[in-house]
DNA sequence: TGTACATCAGTGAACGCGCGTTCACTGATGTAC
DNA sequence: TGTACATCAGTGAACGCGCGTTCACTGATGTAC
């Protein structure tokens, strides 16, 4: 019953991938070990010849979700990006999306590694917004403020579109108004349907 | 051991409100009827004289939350509650503080009597604060678009700051940044220090 | 108003169950000669 | 290149524990007369 070393390195990193998905899915707690590697196709036992506990996996899962994440956005430019997060799609596919959206609350209870790794983790995706903000952008500073801005924005109206029922008109008002709103911001456009979009009105300062 | 019908009901808001409470600094899955039913002061046993079960609780002090968050902000301008909403204070103390900040993460993977009772939480919040944006809006849509997006930005803040660990400088610059940025767009000002606050600039349409 | 008794909020032990983790065992791999 | 053997990833039963929920019991309350 002993296995290649190869065969063991891809079973490990199996059972990394796999719980990244759940635990974005179901949250840290609503995987049990046992689920996890059933999942993966083992037996529970062998977890720990991989982890050192349960706990080990959860930084180690987050880690590989965000840097897998921010490896899909390459190349992606900015109204791509922001019309592919605040979608439908992205709300109801859990497992495939955003660590931050999926377990950005989650974390706040969890031991300070999964914090540090979220905190790199947000720093990196702010890093990455803040370069696709610099064209409509004055100064550096004007655009890390944006960025912040921006991600925050997107990942409260995720995490609040995800906390209403199916089929939930309010959901879908969110995602839509949120998503106008910014691609207004950044001078670009949603190529889904016009909806009811209405445009943060620039306020004329001197008439009025 | 018969106690009064007006004790009994006492009893009964004491758990629900210490629920509330608990609920918000650990997760509904992080408190156990155990717990709860000691910190109110209860043996557990007596958890079922009240409640059908524990989902049956999660949603009534979900409601008992968001209502009672609610009646605390009646009387307070936009000003006094975008200050206190991204504050550390607020990042700190979840038990004390916003639902949907807590507990949005959370609602998503709960049975959707919960999400139900966030979606109405959200609905009253969003209407709240769309009368607070109604003066420095054009239109009624355009208040409600700035309104959602605004909250959105506030919950996200929220949501990532208390994802990092403690005495993170990210932390407190989302929060920072964020509130800044708000009080910015509803031309108003932060009464607390004059930090790296990078205000969005007007971009300048015609030279350049 | 006083007495007799049914009610039922609260108690605390007990239930079955799933959790994270441990452990003795297996047997193909990979190394030493 | 062939043989002998130590290694160790994977197995599956077992551990103690805390969970949500149930239940027989208690005894002051509140009602019926």
């Amino acid at each position: 019953m002993k296995i290649t070393k190869a065969q063991s390195q891809e079973n490990r990193a199996r059972i990394v991938e796999t719980a990244s998905a759940l635990f974005r899915e179901r949250g840290y707690d609503g995987v049990s070990v046992a689920d996890l590697m059933l999942a993966a196709g083992l037996t529970h036992g062998g977890f720990y010849k991989h982890f050192g506990s349960k706990a080990e996996l959860m930084a180690e899962a987050t880690a590989h979700g965000l840097q897998a994440k921010m490896h899909d956005y390459q190349g992606v430019d900015m109204q791509g990006f922001v019309n592919g997060y605040l979608s439908r799609e992205h709300r109801d596919s859990r497992g495939d999306g955003c660590t931050m959206a999926a377990l950005s609350g989650d974390a706040a209870r969890q031991p300070a590694a999964v914090q540090a790794v979220f905190e790199s983790g947000i720093a990196m995706m702010l890093a990455a917004v803040e370069r696709g903000a610099m064209e409509a952008a004055t100064t550096p500073a004007a655009a890390r403020a944006q960025a912040i801005g921006l991600f925050a924005q997107m990942v409260g109206a995720m995490v609040l579109s995800r906390a209403c029922p199916d089929d939930s008109p309010l959901s879908d008002e969110i995602l839509d108004t949120c998503r106008a709103q910014i691609l207004g911001a950044l001078g670009l456009r949603s190529p889904a349907a016009e909806r009811t979009v209405p445009k943060r009105r620039r306020r004329v300062p001197v008439v009025d």
